[in-house]
DNA sequence: AACGGAACCTGAAAGC
DNA sequence: TGCTTTCAGGTTCCGT
């Protein structure tokens, strides 16, 4: 599934594909991908405009074009750009496809992106204004930082278990299931815990988690093609996510599998402790679920 | 405000 | 073998 650092791949990759360039022509395979206008409509604001820049925000790519408007793309759970030849024959899956050339009028530097995407959860929308889905995005950890301070505070105003604030993507803009799976192990805290009840410090652990995890996805999926961890037959290079039952990397103890917020959710029972500190056992009392913190 | 659940999708894998 | 069920999740929406 594309998140955070799969975007910024993908936000790269265009931007050596596309900026600069002008559209020749645009192809709709399936209407369902384009959220609006209607696909006819969609088609003719972009024939002719030149791509001037790109940008990511969370897993939201922006393409702005010469005349101030722009065009969205999410990517949903399996979209993904591709750069072909012209000629070459239709992607599997492919559902539209934005044909491109130098913007001096010869067929120079000709390139057809195709958007590929089995499940039609990405969509395409091109507006004159930034989407309120866009600009109600929360900080990006790439672009902006992590603030701990600041997202301290804004966790310690919901009581929500932390993994599923960190999914919110207006407290933090790019983190999905993977990514806070992740983060959560390396800085040691439960996904279930409360966010209100996080220590300064924890919080911290899990800004730094955030930073490492998403460095290191990007680090081993940067290229011009990637492969989403469910893929068929595809590598997970996950440190946690997708191994439940496995022995925990750090201290051995086989991971928990549950469901947590309606996601699969990865953890280790012994190195996140759902209320102590790490190093410190003993805690049992009746059910744990229910217990809270002095 | 928060939370659960459904819907949107479809291929792969597991179950029978 | 082949049909059926389950699963995967980003986002939105709806009901409680």
């Amino acid at each position: 599934v594309p998140e955070l650092p799969e975007v910024e791949i993908a936000a790269r990759n265009l931007r050596a594909w596309a900026e600069g360039k002008a559209v020749r022509a645009v192809i709709v395979h399936d209407p369902r991908v384009v959220e609006a206008p209607a696909a006819e409509a969609f088609v003719r604001a972009l024939k002719g405009r030149r791509i001037e820049a790109i940008d990511r925000r969370g897993k939201w790519l922006r393409l702005r074009l010469d005349d101030g408007s722009r065009v969205f793309s999410h990517l949903g759970m399996t979209g993904k750009w591709v750069r072909r030849a012209p000629e070459a024959e239709p992607e599997p899956f492919e559902r539209a496809r934005v044909d491109l050339r130098d913007p001096d009028g010869d067929e120079r530097g000709a390139v057809s992106l195709r958007y590929r995407d089995p499940r039609l959860f990405g969509r395409l929308h091109h507006a004159r204004d930034d989407l309120a889905a866009f600009t109600a995005l929360g900080p990006d950890p790439l672009v902006d930082g992590i603030d701990v301070a600041r997202l301290h505070d804004r966790l310690a105003r919901t009581r929500r278990a932390i993994k599923d604030a960190l999914l919110d993507q207006a407290i933090l803009a790019g983190v999905g299931n993977i990514q806070a799976t992740e983060a959560l192990w390396l800085a040691r805290v439960d996904p279930r815990r409360p966010a209100d009840q996080l220590a300064r410090a924890e919080v911290r652990a899990i800004a730094r988690g955030l930073e490492r995890s998403i460095e290191q996805t990007l680090a081993h999926e940067s290229g011009p093609e990637i492969t989403y961890v469910e893929e068929a037959g595809a590598p997970n290079p996950f440190t946690i996510y997708g191994h439940g039952g496995d022995p925990c990397p750090r201290c051995r103890a086989p991971l928990d599998r549950y469901v947590l917020g309606g996601r699969g959710t990865v953890s280790c029972p012994r190195c996140q402790p759902t209320a102590g500190r790490p190093g410190r056992e003993r805690r049992e009392k009746g059910s744990s679920r229910t217990q809270r913190r002095p």
